[in-house]
DNA sequence: GCGCAAACTTGACCTGGATCAAACGCCGAC
DNA sequence: GTCGGCGTTTGATCCAGGTCAAGTTTGCGC
C-alpha cells in the first residue's frame, strides 16, 4: 500500500498512461485483453517518454530493456552501414511497436527518431515476458505483433527486390492509406511526416526519383501532392499499379 | 504409462526425433535449456516431415499451425505476387525455423520449399506457446529467434535498398560462409543448394547478373565458381566488399 | 549411353533510374 | 517583413544492370 501522499499523484500519471483509457487500445498491445487482464498490463507501463521531432527513443548499440508504443506523432527507424549510407527500416505510427529488433541481441540494432513531437509508453521487456506467462491472451497478441513485423519486412523485401519505381511509391501511398484508416482518419488525404530522401530510403530510390514520381502521378491525376500534403485522388487505380507491370 | 505394445516403437521414435540427441540443439530451439527442460521440448516434437527436393512443407494460404525446425537440407522461402513474380525472401539451412511468418494472420503467408531432399521436425505452435509459459528460458528463447528475423529482414532490406550488385552477391557468399561454419562444415568451400534465378531473386538482381559477378570475382581472383560448386578464396578482401562502395 | 531440358555463361544492346546541376518555394529566425 | 537554408522540383546526361539472344554445360529419364 502507497502512503496517501504519494497516492494522488500516482494515481494521476496511472490514469494517463492506462491503456484502458487508450484510444489506441484497439490497435496496439492490449488488443484482444479482458478488462482484468488489461489492468494488469496497465501496471507495467506507468512511463511515457516524449521525443521532439528529430530526437530519437533509442540509438543502434544500447542496451535494450523495453519496447516501445507510439502513443502519438510518427517515426522512423533506420540502420546506418559502416560506410555512412543509411536505411530507414520503416515508418511507424501511433498504435504500432518500436524496439522488437532488440529482443534477439540484448542491444537495439537501429535507430528510432521522431519525424514531430511524439509520444510513447514504455513497456519494460523483461516485465512483458512474466506477464505474457501469466497471460496467455497477451502472449498470443505478442507473438502475432512479431509475426506481422516479420511479414511487412517480407512485403518491403518484394517490394524493393522486384518493382518498378511507379508500383515501389504507389504501394507505399496505399499502404500509408490503410494505416491512417485504420487510426480513423481520412483514407485519401494526409501529410507526410517524412522527407523524400527518407521516403526514397526506405523504396530503395533517390530523393529525386521520389519527386518525379509524386509529379508523375499527379499529372495522371492519380493524386494531388504539395509539398508534404497529398490527396489521393484514384485508390483504385492506384492500387492496380501495384504489382501489375505496364503491358 | 503406455502398454508393452506401444512402448518400442513409441521410444524409438522418441529418440529418432529427440532434441536432446539432435547434432543441431546448439542452433535450434532448445539452446539454453536444461536437460528436464528439453525432455519437455521434446515432448511437443514427435513428428519429422521429409521433403524431396522440390516439395513444399507449406504453401501460402495453408492455415499455420507449427512451426518447422530444419533437421536436415536446404529450403527456401518464397512469395508469389499477383501478376506472377516470385520473390524469395530467405533459405534456411540446419537449426533454423521456418514458418513464423504464418503466426500473425494464422495462414502462412510464404512458400517453404526444399531444394535438396530434406527433413524438418514438426512444432506444434499451440503447444509450444503452451510450454513456453512454463519454461522461461524457452520463451525467451523463442522470442530472440522472432526478434532475429527480424533483424536479417532488416539486414536484406539495406542490401536490397542501397547496395551494387557485387555489394549483394559479396555479402549473401559472406553470410552463407558464416552459416556454414557455424554447422561445422568449410567457410571457403560449399555447393550453392539455389539456382542463380533464385540467388538473384533473393538479391533483387536478374539471374544473368548474378552469373557475370560471379565471373568477374573469378577473375579478380576472389572465389572460384565451377556451377554450384564455390571455393571462396579471399574472405577478408569478399567481406571489404560489403558496405565499401567503390572509390 | 543417348537425348533433351534445365541451368548457366557470355555477348550486344537498351533503358530506368542515378547523378549532376540549377532554380524554386516554404518556413523559421531575427 | 525579409533573409537564409533546407527541402523540393525539374532538366540534361550517364551508366549499372536489365533485356534479348546464342551457345555451352550438366544431369536426369529412358
Amino acid at each position: 500500500m502507497t502512503g496517501s501522499m504519494a497516492a494522488q499523484p500516482l494515481s494521476l500519471e496511472r490514469l494517463r498512461t492506462a491503456c484502458s483509457t487508450c484510444g489506441l487500445k484497439e490497435l496496439c498491445l492490449p488488443v484482444g485483453l479482458s478488462g482484468q487482464e488489461m489492468d494488469r498490463l496497465d501496471d507495467l507501463i506507468h512511463v511515457r517518454r516524449t521525443a521532439k521531432k528529430g530526437q530519437s527513443i533509442y540509438r543502434a548499440g544500447e542496451p535494450f530493456d523495453a519496447l516501445y508504443a507510439v502513443r502519438s506523432g510518427f517515426f522512423k527507424s533506420s540502420i546506418l552501414s559502416e560506410d555512412g549510407r543509411d536505411q530507414v527500416t520503416g515508418f511507424y505510427m501511433g498504435g504500432e511497436l518500436l524496439g522488437m529488433d532488440g529482443i534477439g541481441t540484448e542491444q537495439h540494432t537501429c535507430d528510432a527518431v521522431a519525424l514531430e513531437d511524439s509520444e510513447v509508453c514504455v513497456i519494460p521487456f523483461g516485465r512483458l515476458e512474466d506477464l505474457s506467462r501469466q497471460v496467455p491472451a497477451l502472449q498470443s497478441h505478442f507473438h502475432k505483433v512479431m509475426s506481422r513485423e516479420i511479414v511487412r519486412d517480407h512485403g518491403v523485401m518484394m517490394l524493393l527486390g522486384s518493382m518498378r519505381a511507379e508500383e515501389r511509391l504507389a504501394a507505399f501511398l496505399v499502404n500509408l492509406s490503410q494505416r491512417f484508416v485504420a487510426r480513423g482518419y481520412s483514407p485519401s488525404e494526409f501529410y507526410l511526416r517524412m522527407t523524400r530522401e527518407e521516403i526514397g530510403s526506405y523504396l530503395g530510390l533517390k530523393l529525386e526519383t521520389v519527386s518525379r514520381v509524386f509529379s508523375k502521378f499527379q499529372d495522371e491525376g492519380l493524386i494531388s501532392v504539395q509539398q508534404k500534403h497529398v490527396r489521393i485522388i484514384d485508390i483504385p487505380r492506384l492500387k492496380h499499379l501495384v504489382g501489375h507491370r505496364p503491358c
